[in-house]
DNA sequence: CTATAATGTGACCTGCTGGTCATATGACCA
DNA sequence: TGGTCATATGACCAGCAGGTCACATTATAG
């Protein structure tokens, strides 16, 4: 947490050190931010940073809780929709909820959710073909699941390419960091529990895309009134 | 790529730097690894190093390649299954026959696809609090669905822990990465184009969930033959 | 006005980074 | 043997990192 000091300074120049904070999150990440940038960018001198704050991970986590304050009062103001949702319902509002915060405050967002969920996604144009190669044999694989028959061919092709990759970075994140905690990663992997694990996992999936835009179709009739 | 040289040397030799690269990499992503480190780890000079590499990067694309010549042979050879699978049963050969290639190179695996996907998950731990608590939500929020009887009450919940968390990941990777590049990300947000998009993500993993286990044992009676 | 406490400052420290280069080594050939 | 060429080496470089500290400035209180 801040020191006492940072909380005792005008707000302004709090919001200053904040913004330039959250800029260079957004844009470094946290091991590779700078506090010499943040402290050029937001006026103050190197020796005040450190009567701010411990270090470098400090000041991110005071952006989780200006984040998280947001959010709790974004939420507030906004709960009183209809009250007997059911839980699909009310995930579905949370998730929109979300996104219009999210919205409201990009850069934020960004920076904490570049640091809590992954960098690689934000320098990926550098290995973006390959990325792209590896959508492309999705795509292909839908395409001809529509002709078969097994999918409705009204399904949004790219949607569908993004949930297959989604469950299998998923999957393969899943198993990297469960699997380096056993003794034995292959027997791990190789169990009855682990494969019925996922196999649960992939029919979620294909439940879910083979017969979705009918379903989507019906609630959204459901829903909209 | 690698220079000629890397090429030349004898096989030992070669074999030992990637390994001390994987490990590396494995170990702190490419931004953070140290080409120190791994020339030390591989008991080579720093100048033989620029010798056979241009730059880190240059070795990182090495191992992708090392990988990728993995896992084409490893497929190639077990290739020749069932013949006549529908597109989900080949997605779900697909997924087990790579995780077993994973897991029979986990560091390769951890090494890249920490860089491919990213560095947040791997040290999670120090925000491990944080998300234990979205966590502990999403949970209460399943167990009260089936008390409610919207889910299924033989559903795993950890499972449909994961599979919430992982959408609401990917649905706010992508309105950061996609709405990024939109001038007005607030009405982008909010156009119905967008919204259709995340119901229609939204009601997949519905669908899937409200009727996945029925649906899994009839599957799994179907397909274990 | 003075004394004391809080806050602000930037030159400076050490350690590590990616990268270079003059020089040494040794295999191969005439 | 002497010459040539690929390979090997580590001291060395400039740059930047996170972090410290003696001192300057300002606010507060008596």
């Amino acid at each position: 947490m801040p020191k006492p000091t940072f909380f005792n300074l005008p707000e302004e120049k709090r919001e200053k050190i904040v913004n330039a904070a959250v800029e260079e999150f957004a844009e470094y990440g946290l091991e590779n931010a700078s506090t010499n940038r943040i402290v050029k960018n937001s006026g103050i001198a190197k020796g005040s940073f450190y009567q701010y704050f411990e270090d470098k991970q400090d000041v991110f986590m005071h952006l989780l809780k200006v984040l998280e304050r947001e959010k709790v009062e974004f939420f507030k103001d906004k709960h009183p929709s209809s009250t007997n949702m059911d839980t699909f319902q009310y995930f579905r509002w949370i998730i929109k909820t979300g996104m219009e915060l999210n919205t409201s405050h990009p850069l934020l967002t960004q920076a904490v959710s570049r640091v809590m969920f992954g960098e690689g996604m934000y320098y990926g144009h550098t290995f973006a073909d390959i990325r792209e190669r590896t959508s492309q044999g999705l795509r292909a694989m839908i395409e001809q699941a529509i002709e078969r028959g097994e999918v409705d061919p009204s399904v949004d092709v790219d949607l569908a390419v993004m949930i297959m990759e989604t469950w299998s970075n998923a999957i393969s994140t899943y198993i990297i960091n469960e699997g380096m905690k056993q003794k034995d990663i292959m027997k791990w992997v190789r169990s009855a529990k682990t494969q019925e694990k996922i196999d649960k996992l992939l029919y979620v999936m294909e439940y879910g895309l083979r017969k979705t835009e009918s379903q989507f179709i019906s609630n959204a009739e459901r829903t909209s009134t």
